[in-house]
DNA sequence: CTGAAAGCGCTAACAC
DNA sequence: GTGTTAGCGCTTTCAG
């Protein structure tokens, strides 16, 4: 059996509630009592019951994370830096990993609810109305990261998507290419494929290569898609010279398809990618790509929700955090 | 504010008890009543409150898992078995990732016993005393994964570690190598360093290739270390044609290294890893590797707990899992 | 089959 | 400063 707050009163000779006291205000119990009570507290290794607490406090100080893929290793930075906040917040975490299951999450979302978690963010995917409603219909706030709602008002935090990816193309531009096509997210459950779509187009706009528009070919998360879709993109179009990939694992697998096709990377060949994951540095040949600011952007994302848990709104509704591009050994002047 | 029991009672016109029983044994009530009630529950969305459930019961029907580093894809895995399960068992499932920080990981413990976790999934890392001893002092029962001890009896779950780097290191041989040598875990921070080092010891004893065995250099988990460790190990035995990796982010990295310095895998060296990660059938080239069921682990480790939760024992202290050798590109006959 | 009431461990008035 | 006590929301006897 746990030590409750009474056996820690019986064991220092005072009431329960001057064991409340020293634990929640040390400084109103006069110091001999106090050190009674702190050291029962130690013999006993007592700790406060939090089902206790919360029935009293009405919150958990507990912090729900949804994230579609932990096989993903984007949201093992967004996790960490999610994580390291609510140490500095004095939340717990509970991480739920839906593997972009719709029932999944919702069933997640069910679970946070009886959890009584004090808000929920909700990492990278799409927030469908159904979604939507039963977080309001719970009432739990919660706070989007590396994704945004165009039919809802809700705090989210993310990077340019439609600026980074200009800034990928551009530089493959720039590079001299001028044969240039895309791996994409589908549009129909990406949120941020769209927007990188649009900034492929812009970038080709702008230099007067449009007739590369249409050389995109979509994919849906992982490396095996990505794969596939190089394929469909080089037979279709075999002139290419570089291809902007929306994500580092897409560009992993669209070298992976130019290697066993024997095609050179970057000799023939420049790939971008998007993300900057830990392992772009550790690919051959290491990736050149579009680094987002990872574990910022989950670092935020707490930090975003404690604000509007506290506060009941946040300063700034959606808010961009800097991309950067780094130049590493997929690519290559043409 | 949420709703309690007693607004459904209300809205529902009968008392606590007759709700509390159509959310626990819907049968002992009847029928025009239970829908009633349902009803009530439906439109308020009332969601029993798991504190005070908590404070009833003394379960929190939530489990802890403690990693070491979640951007170590490994972890991924078992973290995805273990989420199973849990949904399984009916169990929520509290993520926490140490950062391979001692002072991080106990007070994670403290959060732990704080949220009245049931038990507690202790993955990887070696079971210092101090961990031991915290987790016995909070009276929470935990099993471990990928890891065992040898000075406490506590239940684990992993593979046969020194088996399956003799099967690696017995591969190399048989495809003709001579001169062999080996990137480990240090053993003084790595619980499964020591019995792979031991299976690389035995494969080369057994075939009299002992000269091999001072070819060993040791590096701390990550591709970075890795990569230093190849640099020391080729500079002091160039004549190396094949090298075991105890890791397949160590296999990474030596390769990375081999690649800088032009030296051709599988051409001129045979890299074999340890894992079959996610990634490695993406790396180029693709890696030979032995595969660990890491999803299972993860699953059967939450099942171990439940078990010693609910029987308060379990069947097997130390439990092994089928490891298997995956041929894919980066090994080649000498 | 159903309601009243006790109590899980804790905090926060409220007296003293 | 410190103790007493009334709940927080729920489950579970115990009567009826």
């Amino acid at each position: 059996m746990k030590p409750t707050i009474r056996d820690v009163a019986r064991m220092a000779e005072v009431s329960i509630s001057t064991v409340s006291r020293v634990m929640n205000a040390p400084n109103s119990v006069v110091e001999s009592k106090r050190n009674r009570v702190m050291e029962a507290v130690e013999r006993l290794r007592y700790q406060p019951n939090s089902f206790a607490r919360g029935l009293i406090y009405k919150k958990s100080f507990t912090l729900g994370l949804l994230i579609p893929d932990i096989e993903n290793l984007y949201f093992a930075g967004v996790i960490r830096g999610m994580q390291d906040a609510c140490i500095k917040l004095g939340y717990s975490l509970m991480i739920c990993n839906t593997d972009r299951d719709k029932e999944r999450l919702l069933s997640y979302i069910d679970n946070f609810h009886e959890k009584q978690v004090d808000g929920i963010v909700f990492a990278s995917d799409v927030l469908y109305p159904e979604y939507h409603d039963k977080l309001v219909g719970c009432r739990i706030p919660f706070v989007l990261v590396s994704s945004h709602s165009d039919e809802f008002d809700i705090p989210s935090v993310e990077v340019d998507d439609e600026e980074a990816a200009y800034d990928a193309v551009k530089f493959l531009i720039d590079l001299g290419h001028k044969d240039i096509g895309m791996i994409g997210f589908n549009h129909d459950n990406s949120v941020s494929g769209p927007p990188r779509y649009e900034g492929f187009v812009r970038a080709l706009t702008e230099s007067g290569l449009q007739q590369n528009i249409m050389k995109s070919k979509y994919a849906s998360h992982r490396f095996e898609h990505a794969y596939q879709a190089a394929h469909e993109l080089f037979t279709d179009y075999p002139e290419l010279t570089a291809v902007f990939c929306v994500a580092d694992e897409f560009a992993m697998g669209t070298i992976s398809y130019l290697k066993d096709r024997n095609i050179l990377v970057p000799g023939q060949v420049s790939v971008i990618g998007f993300d900057n994951l830990r392992m772009s540095s550790m690919f051959i040949p290491k990736l050149t790509t579009i680094a987002q600011p990872i574990y910022e952007l989950g670092y935020r994302a707490a930090e975003k929700l404690h604000e509007l848990l506290t506060t009941g709104e946040v300063q700034v509704l959606n808010e961009k955090m800097e991309h950067k591009l780094i130049v590493r050994e997929s690519t290559r002047e043409k």
